[in-house]
DNA sequence: ATTGTAATTAGAATAATTCTTGATATTGGC
DNA sequence: GCCAATATCAAGAATTATTCTAATTACAAT
């Protein structure tokens, strides 16, 4: 394979081949675009911006391969409401803020030693296998 | 009005108006049924559960109720992942259990005198107007 | 009763996503 | 390198949940 071509702006490099996935042109550049610009896209979005590198790539294919990222757990899909759904290259534990005022979506941290069962009364016997946490306010001035 | 009919499942009597709502037929057998069964049916489950009472109701009858409902405070509509999307009549500030194996999905409360800046690390400025926390995994025998 | 407003209905329209099918690309064996 | 097997991609059709539109019906207040 040829070496990656300068370009204007900084691009990642990506390797061949993430989690067991082979990463194909068009999924190093959708992955390159989550972590390039780390905002939540929606597959549309990601469509938008890969259009320019990638010019005959369809939205299915975007479709497909976002799915394939989060299936290899590479990246993360999150749903706000019953809006499209984001994509997110965060794969530390986390939450979700939606500024309702700006739209912008602020990735949230958990506490150090923070356990879930310490703060929620979990069904007996409950074994968590996936958490999302969306918070939905506004940021006022400190 | 004729009298309730003396029926197989016990019918809470609703008001003519909740949270200044005014509370018509649909609304009553919409309310009702997430009321009785609290298992947070999608629009289309109240809607089929509903038409044995109200015969000639439609589904966007269904989805205005429940709007309606929601907008006032009544109810909740929760969302998981991409699913339709489901609602609850508790009020309380509580998250959801989805139990991945039977698909049954148990609220969830939060411990006494839980906040929730003490496990996560909010924003500076951060007011939260809405939080959605869901669980997903399975139930094993304890 | 009449009139105005809100609610309901039926079906069309929309939006996001998935599916289908055929074309392309890639890999591994020879 | 060449070919077969497999994986991926593209284009558009199909699906699904939900919303919208327009027309009808119910209700409330005069």
């Amino acid at each position: 394979m040829v070496s990656k071509a300068p370009d204007s702006h900084p691009a990642p490099e990506i390797p061949d081949e993430i989690a067991g996935l082979r990463m194909t042109r068009q999924r190093q550049e959708i992955y390159r675009i989550l972590i390039e610009q780390r905002d939540h896209p929606t597959a549309n979005e990601v469509f938008m911006r890969a259009k320019d590198h990638l010019p005959n790539l369809s939205l299915a294919t975007v479709y497909n391969c976002l799915e394939a990222l989060v299936q290899h757990g590479i990246i993360r899909q999150v749903n706000f409401e019953r809006e499209s759904s984001r994509y997110c290259p965060n794969l530390r534990e986390h939450g979700h803020f939606h500024d309702a005022a700006t739209g912008v979506i602020h990735d949230i941290d958990f506490k150090p030693g923070v356990n879930l069962t310490d703060v929620l009364n979990l069904p007996p016997g409950a074994v968590i296998q996936d958490v999302e946490i969306t918070l939905r306010g506004k940021l006022v001035a400190p």
